[in-house]
DNA sequence: CGTCATTTAGTTGTGCACAACTGAATTGTG
DNA sequence: CACAATTCAGTTGTGCACAACTAAATGACG
């Protein structure tokens, strides 16, 4: 009899939810300590990495790669542009958009955060191939929680 | 040549950290669904599953298995007093500390909870093994973390 | 052209995480 | 016993996540 009582799946240290939010609260931790010399947030960080990767882009299309929207983005913007690291401005074509642009220091800011992700790394204690091999197993799961979560969504259903 | 250029590093689909958080968030969507039901977010869930397996708790020990503090948990615990599940109550012995009680409702609660876990577990798409092993990864990385945040500290050292 | 649905940021309100602090109770030490 | 250090819960302030909403601009269609 290998199968599992029910109520054992209350047990706390079987809740994968409970490793994963330990983990990634203390993936924040790591973080807050590494990013403190950058005056960034780990939030804010992620915003910079997608701006230094893609250039200057929409609020919209900001929030598509993060996988946030404007309620998170727009608070988190003001104090980006309160720190001089962007600039936020109507764009003239389409006047509901708003282009989120780096400043010379926020694009600055790219090579003082270069040496993060390494640090990052070797707190984990994980070689590049078991890093891979996570994070592939993670966005598996996330994709399949995200696809329960639409037929979950009562009298919703799949698109 | 199979190692990777630092600049890489930045590139976002490379960050364990996005991975880790969006299924985090993930998570959180699947639960938001499923625990409308009984009226609990996810870090009330979480101090419910730890009162029901472990029994009536002052406050500390609740943070220390949880990993929050009190300015995490103060209000929360709160609202689920006003919610009617737990009552808190200064201990006689030490008047510091504060008991939180399972009320009646509190401890019925679990029988509509016990197949919550099941739900999850589904919605992930994993089988008990699969968890199982991403479980035992993502603890080690958590202990890895927690172990390197204290060795960042400046100034501070391993003890 | 005018109307209406859609798109886009932003705002408001709730809840959580965490740092820094307060204040009361307890414990350790001389 | 007195008093300093520690423990514990709570409060305050900042920042994030998300739902629900507003307001303005755009686009589609009759």
């Amino acid at each position: 009899m290998t199968t599992t009582p029910t109520a054992d799946w209350l047990r706390l240290d079987q809740q994968i939810c409970f490793s994963l939010n330990a983990a990634s609260r203390a993936f924040g931790g790591v973080y807050r300590v590494v990013l403190k010399d950058l005056g960034l947030t780990y939030p804010q960080y992620l915003v910079m990495l997608v701006l230094w990767e893609r250039g200057d882009l929409p609020v919209k299309k900001l929030g598509e790669h993060l996988r946030l929207d404007s309620g998170t983005l727009s608070p988190l913007l003001k104090r980006l542009e309160a720190a001089g690291l962007v600039r936020r401005e109507r764009s003239a074509r389409d006047e509901r958009s708003v282009e989120v642009r780096l400043t010379g220091e926020g694009a600055a800011l790219r090579e003082r955060a270069l040496e993060v992700p390494r640090r990052i790394a070797a707190a984990t204690g994980f070689d590049v191939d078991e890093i891979r091999e996570l994070r592939a197993r993670l966005d598996q799961l996330t994709a399949a929680l995200d696809a329960a979560a639409l037929e979950e969504m009562p009298g919703q259903g799949v698109q």
